[in-house]
DNA sequence: CTAATATCATACTGAATGGTATGATTGTCA
DNA sequence: TGACAATCATACCATTCAGTATGATATTAG
């Protein structure tokens, strides 16, 4: 195996073990030594590559960055443009994945400081500012942004109790109620532009 | 001083300031010297009064722990009313200890599991369901159990930001205008009953 | 094949921390 | 006053954990 694919194939095998523990256990809770184990790699390999554990978890962190791409609304029924998207936004955040990684920011947001922004810097803006836009353009009101903002919480609400342990995460078919539910309150207290 | 009289301050003492560091700094950051020096006592006058570190931490969620009194809805106009909820509602959560606490139970609850459902057991269910029952009242809808959590995702829809250190804590002004803004966009989505 | 390099295995260091032990000091109650 | 209990001060123990050291073994490049 040439040096550069054993480079990166190791290189995987310890994100990857320390993106599941980072997300399932903490920051705290994760050892390097857990990290190594589940790596199948000695410590001493991890710290070849990473120079402490700050900066694998900050290594890990830049990998699950959501990226930044809008979502693309058409030019469809408003109510079905937004249920799709409504659809396509509360399933990716009520994953393990994006679940962990909204907790672990709350957790570690006041020692590390500058992570929430890091984070919503990215993504969610982007994602923000489409549908802001999109509101603007089809809704009449004088504040997207806080619309959007507004409707997304609405769509999310459920993500507490799931944080808490208090409710499972759903399965697709309560999300495709859910949406239709929330878009059809959202948009009969706007009216079409 | 009689011996009762000590024995509440101290305990006032240790408590308080467990409190405050578990709400600054988490629970893993909080050692027992922390709150020893914090309390201005020995770490074995804690020990005396409490057996374990779990034990305190506790502790202090029970004194933390929400009265349950559920919210007191008037017979004036409905919009008025779910207005005075939703002040009272935003400026209690949107308190330091609030969102401390809920940062705390968020970050924990994989570990002390029940400790979720201790929680939403006792003050936010009683609130929900008394708003539950004034919108059920008083509003055309048939899932108002729904709506309820709908309305309290709406109107909480910053502390997310401000967990994740993008946002301030509001002033009651902006409070204020938000509460009428979200109160204004549920209700012309419902019809009076 | 040989030299260089990456990984392994294992043990170690030093700091932090939960919890304990002990003897001195102080306050309370009879 | 005298006995008893709480608190203090300080040191200590055992464990966990980030990070280091070292010598052996595999792997790659030339």
């Amino acid at each position: 195996m040439k040096a550069l694919q054993r480079y990166e194939k190791n290189l995987g095998k310890m994100l990857d073990a320390a993106k599941f523990l980072f997300l399932s256990e903490g920051y705290q809770n994760t050892s390097m030594d857990k990290v190594a184990a589940k790596a199948k790699v000695t410590k001493q390999t991890i710290y070849r590559y990473f120079p402490s554990k700050a900066e694998l978890f900050k290594a890990v962190l830049m990998r699950l960055s959501p990226k930044g791409r809008d979502y693309g609304f058409g030019d469809g029924d408003v109510r079905e443009e937004l249920e799709a998207f409504a659809r396509s936004f509360v399933a990716l955040h009520l994953t393990e994945e994006r679940l962990g990684l909204f907790r672990l920011i709350i957790s570690e947001s006041p020692k590390v400081r500058e992570l929430g922004k890091t984070f919503f810097e990215a993504a969610p803006s982007a994602r923000k500012k489409s549908l802001s836009k999109y509101i603007s353009e089809t809704l009449k009101t004088n504040a997207p942004d806080k619309d959007a903002d507004i409707f997304s919480a609405m769509l999310l609400y459920v993500r507490n109790s799931i944080l808490m342990g208090i409710s499972p995460i759903p399965d697709t078919h309560w999300i495709e109620a859910h949406c239709s539910y929330v878009t059809a309150l959202f948009l009969s207290g706007r009216q079409l532009r």
